[in-house]
DNA sequence: GGAACTCGCCAC
DNA sequence: AAACGTGGCGAGTTCC
């Protein structure tokens, strides 16, 4: 019979064409148009000197400046600003740094009600942008590119890594943010970005090293977890992303309840994190009319209606969702977690199912998060070798120009386009699973095509 | 003057 | 009993 799992060998071999394959990404680079950056970073600047020039009048800043005596004021130092608000000013940090000082995050400045704060945290965002993103693009252009690198050799899971400029961490999430970073990147002149995504890349592999049968049904028959947990979790007889409200709080249970319980979250700080960041209950006891909009009503009606009116009952209600969701939901996941650590800690390593081997110092979370989250990267650096290949042997005038763990960017010339799309699609959902035989579930992509000459802030269209 | 550290924050 | 995985990077700070 063959041996249908790739061994040590063969993820040397992937490294090494995946290296190959990366390098003319580098090479080939990603276009920046200077003047924008020049320009808006002139702009935020202005924006930066008009906050702080604001700020610089109040009394909480004058006050701030005369606690430190002739020691001038930083005001982008969190050291400065820790001291000044919870030693001189005497309020309660709401959360503690690794080192045991108060936090200065956004979280913990918003929860003080002191609108200086929120001052300094436009300060912090806009210098983010300008300093992070926008100067990093202009640092590392050449002639207009930036070439960011991709290695392969520095992460534990051996996931890849990017900097120089980090092509990986770029704003998503936050428009506002997206907008402003996302502008400066073009593709070649008359070319257009297309975006590759694999979707729920880690669940599926997760589900190929467990084997849950109930997992393997969500995923084959495409049903969604989260619309059920969103269900079970705020007591809802039947979601509807049509009712005001449900898409709300299905993102405030996939994002503060599905994902960390999968890297090794407790209900603990799930049930804080879905009441407070999620609901907007910051109390510990809630009243009706409180938190995020829900049919018509609050959400804190809905809750107390159903007996979960404090925190302290929403704890203990996720307690019991957590324990039905090892025990009774996905118990060969939950089993497969056990005899995975106990193999850890018998033999001292753990092996993934593409040939790599783990090594050293590994706490539980560890070692159960590394093999899945490595092999569903090394699932994104297969398909972008085969790629690169056909592209090369093709003579393709679009170009394979960066990844991001689970995506693959691609600048496409747009003649090209539809047998590119056909080929990615070919690629990345059936030869993986044909070459890797140990991926027994179904693989999905979404594609996001930008317009020619659009930016990578542009409207993008699903294709 | 640089190495190493902490913190915050961006991505998956 | 305790409790979230992987990175890069800018800025401030401390140490040598």
């Amino acid at each position: 019979m063959r041996n249908i799992h790739p061994n040590t060998n063969d993820a040397y071999r992937l490294l090494h064409n995946g290296a190959l394959a990366l390098l003319r990404a580098e090479q080939q680079g990603m276009r920046v148009d200077m003047e924008y950056i020049e320009r808006t970073t002139a702009q935020l600047t202005e924006q930066i000197d008009e906050l702080e020039a604001v700020l610089k009048k109040t009394k909480f800043f004058r006050h701030w400046q005369h606690s430190r005596g002739n020691r001038a004021v930083n005001i982008n130092s969190d050291v400065q600003l820790g001291n000044y608000i919870y030693n001189r000013l005497g309020f309660e940090p709401v959360k503690l740094t690794d080192s045991g000082r108060g936090a200065v995050d956004e979280e913990s400045l918003l929860a003080l009600g002191v609108p200086e704060l929120e001052s300094i945290i436009k300060i912090r965002k806009m210098r983010k942008n300008r300093d992070t993103y926008l100067g990093g693009f202009a640092r590392e252009q050449v002639d207009g590119y930036v070439h960011p690198f991709f290695h392969l050799h520095f992460v534990r899971t051996y996931r890849s890594s990017s900097d120089r400029p980090n092509f990986q961490n770029i704003p998503k999430r936050d428009k506002e943010a997206q907008k402003i970073t996302r502008q400066a990147l073009y593709p070649r002149p008359g070319h257009q970005l297309l975006e590759f995504d694999y979707g729920a890349l880690e669940v599926r592999i997760a589900a190929c090293y467990h084997q849950d049968p109930n997992m393997l049904k969500y995923i084959r028959e495409g049903h969604d977890l989260h619309a059920d947990m969103t269900e079970q979790i705020f007591k809802i007889d039947k979601y509807d992303d049509a009712i005001d409200g449900h898409a709300h709080l299905r993102s405030a249970v996939k994002n503060g309840f599905v994902f960390p319980q999968f890297y090794g979250d407790y209900y603990g700080n799930n049930a804080a994190d879905i009441s407070g960041k999620w609901c907007g209950l910051k109390t510990k006891q809630w009243k009706p009319g409180q938190g995020v909009g829900f049919e018509g009503a609050h959400i804190s009606d809905h809750l107390c209606t159903h007996k979960l009116g404090s925190l302290q009952k929403f704890t203990d209600h996720l307690k019991e969702i957590e324990e039905d969701f090892w025990e009774n939901r996905f118990p060969e996941y939950h089993a497969w977690k056990r005899r995975w650590w106990a193999g850890y800690k018998k033999f001292g390593y753990i092996d993934m199912k593409t040939g790599f081997r783990c090594s050293g110092l590994m706490e539980r979370n560890d070692a159960i998060n590394y093999p899945i989250q490595g092999s569903a990267f090394h699932c994104l650096l297969w398909s972008f070798i085969e790629l690169d290949r056909i592209m090369v042997l093709e003579k393709w005038n679009t170009r394979l120009i960066g990844q991001i763990h689970d995506a693959i960017i691609f600048d496409v010339s747009p003649n090209e386009l539809d047998h590119v799309i056909k080929t990615i699609r070919r690629v990345t959902t059936q030869d993986l699973p044909k070459a890797w035989q140990w991926i027994n579930v179904p693989l999905e992509v979404k594609g996001d095509l930008f317009p020619v000459d659009g930016s990578w802030a542009s409207e993008s269209t699903k294709v």
